[in-house]
DNA sequence: TTTTGAGTTGTTCGA
DNA sequence: GTCGAACAACTCAAA
């Protein structure tokens, strides 16, 4: 029988996947294979890291099953076909992937490789719902998550796929490049050694976590997850975000524990959908990636400066607002940031600083070992205000009452600000080994005056909404 | 077609 | 200290 190539892109892992399965349930040899292509390298300098890191760990998944995973460089569709002619491969299989860039890529290699006489199969799995099965009544797409929480709730979720246990080898594999020759983690510099003691890389770690989450801190998730001083939250951002687990493990988890009246599932269920929502738009309005989702947007006048004074302080954890600044040197040193300082950060840098949150997002997408870019192009435009269920204009989050909220202990900030702290802990003094030499920053400075205070920021910004002239 | 109620995550002010 | 109202006007979803 010819062989199968299965081309894995942003689906690390071999449990619940319905193109390896389908693969294997061929019965011929399966090649699996990754692709250092264009996509993989527009990617930010933290996701990529964080991406190499995850082939890395599938490679060894592969191993112990007693076959490899090939590693080629360039345009998918030439290395494809490179393949094909080399191996014989009558089919190539993948999971679907949503963004734009992604599908355009896609559908070409689709069309290129039926017209070749092959079989080209995509499969679903990175979604609990494909977007074009979520309908409001009279046929359109929701717009307001709510309604799509509580049309899609108690839809059934099918059954996982187990992990296949033998995946049949080719006679002789095809070659393979060395990870480490594509330096997927060239761009982190110094970050690099500190973000990867936060990472948790593969499959199996990831698996360990899920457990690990719904035995324990799901419990009090309603509770807890809002508190970023609190081990609350399932973390689980950075494995979705590279298929390393399934929505659909995360669900049928969380629906167990729900049928047991664990209080906390039904929020964290309502994340999952939280992270479908996004792709869903995504899907539906794929510009939401690069433009206002309400165009009336486009002419708020938003500063467009990288090179601001301002953007620099709220980059480098300098605004000299507490919360801000702990959450912006949390995402520096391990590539991830508590959701509730996503809120804090951006709802500051879009208002208080005035400042486009393209900016915030470009950012974002260098820094996040999560990034995913459905969840953070929603996110950010949902705390501008530009976006789809947005924020109303007087929502503005005042970083001095937020921490009255959920950081009244400083258990938060003590992580993470090392200035005026007699023995900061290692966390907080890491943010000064991460950063670039160039940014000249030292823990033992003073702690910066408020670049613009929590009140006049506020003020500034109301005035813009209230005269409505943009 | 029209109407109605609702809309993740907040803050401030005044009683 | 606590609590409810106000903060625009609009869009969305469903009846």
């Amino acid at each position: 029988m010819s062989p199968t190539i299965m081309w894995f892109r942003r689906d690390l892992r071999l449990q619940d996947h319905a193109a390896l399965t389908a693969a294997v349930a061929k019965g011929g040899p399966v090649i699996a294979v990754f692709i250092f292509d264009e996509l993989v390298k527009s990617l930010g300098a933290a996701p990529k890291w964080r991406l190499g890191a995850g082939v890395a760990a599938l490679q060894l998944a592969l191993e112990a099953k007693s076959t490899r995973l090939i590693l080629r460089r360039g345009p998918a569709l030439s290395v494809l076909r490179a393949l094909v002619a080399e191996t014989g491969a009558d089919a190539v299989y993948w999971q679907r992937a949503y963004d734009p860039k992604s599908q355009l890529r896609d559908t070409e290699i689709k069309e290129a490789m039926v017209a070749n006489g092959l079989e080209a199969k995509s499969f679903k799995g990175h979604l609990l719902f494909e977007p074009w099965t979520v309908q409001t009544k009279v046929g359109g797409f929701f717009k307001v998550y709510t309604p799509l929480w509580n049309s899609v709730r108690n839809r059934d979720v099918p059954d996982l796929l187990v992990e296949p246990a033998k995946i049949p080898p080719p006679d002789s594999f095809p070659i393979s490049e060395n990870l480490e020759d594509w330096q997927l983690g060239h761009q982190m510099q110094r970050g690099r050694k500190i973000v990867s003691q936060y990472a948790r890389v593969g499959a199996a770690r990831a698996q360990a976590r899920l457990d690990e989450f719904t035995q324990g801190s799901l419990q009090n998730y309603n509770i807890n997850r809002d508190i970023p001083g609190e081990d609350g939250t399932s973390k689980l951002a950075e494995n979705l975000s590279l298929g390393e687990i399934t929505p659909a493990q995360c669900w049928h988890a969380g629906r167990a524990e729900l049928d047991r009246g664990n209080a906390g599932a039904e929020v964290f269920l309502k994340e999952i959908v939280w992270r479908e929502f996004a792709y869903h738009l995504l899907h539906h309005t794929p510009d939401i990636l690069v433009k206002n989702w309400k165009p009336a947007w486009d002419s708020f006048p938003w500063s467009e400066d990288e090179s601001s004074s301002n953007f620099f302080a709220w980059k480098s954890g300098g605004t000299g607002l507490e919360f801000v600044d702990a959450a912006m040197r949390e995402l520096y040193v391990t590539g991830t940031m508590h959701n509730r300082g996503r809120m804090i950060v951006a709802s500051y840098l879009t208002k208080h600083l005035m400042t486009h949150w393209r900016l915030g997002q470009a950012w974002f997408g260098q820094c996040l070992i999560d990034w995913d870019p459905a969840s953070n192009a929603m996110g950010w435009q949902w705390a501008a205000g530009s976006g789809p269920d947005a924020a109303p204009y007087f929502r503005v989050f005042n970083p001095e009452t937020q921490i009255e909220k959920f950081d009244s202990d400083r258990r938060y900030r003590r992580s993470w600000i090392a200035e005026g702290q007699q023995n900061p802990p290692l966390s907080a003094l890491q943010f000064f080994d991460a950063i670039p030499a160039s940014w000249s920053l030292s823990h033992k400075n003073n702690y910066p005056k408020p670049i613009v205070s929590a009140k006049e920021g506020r003020e500034k910004a109301l005035s813009y909404y209230k005269n409505r002239d943009f």
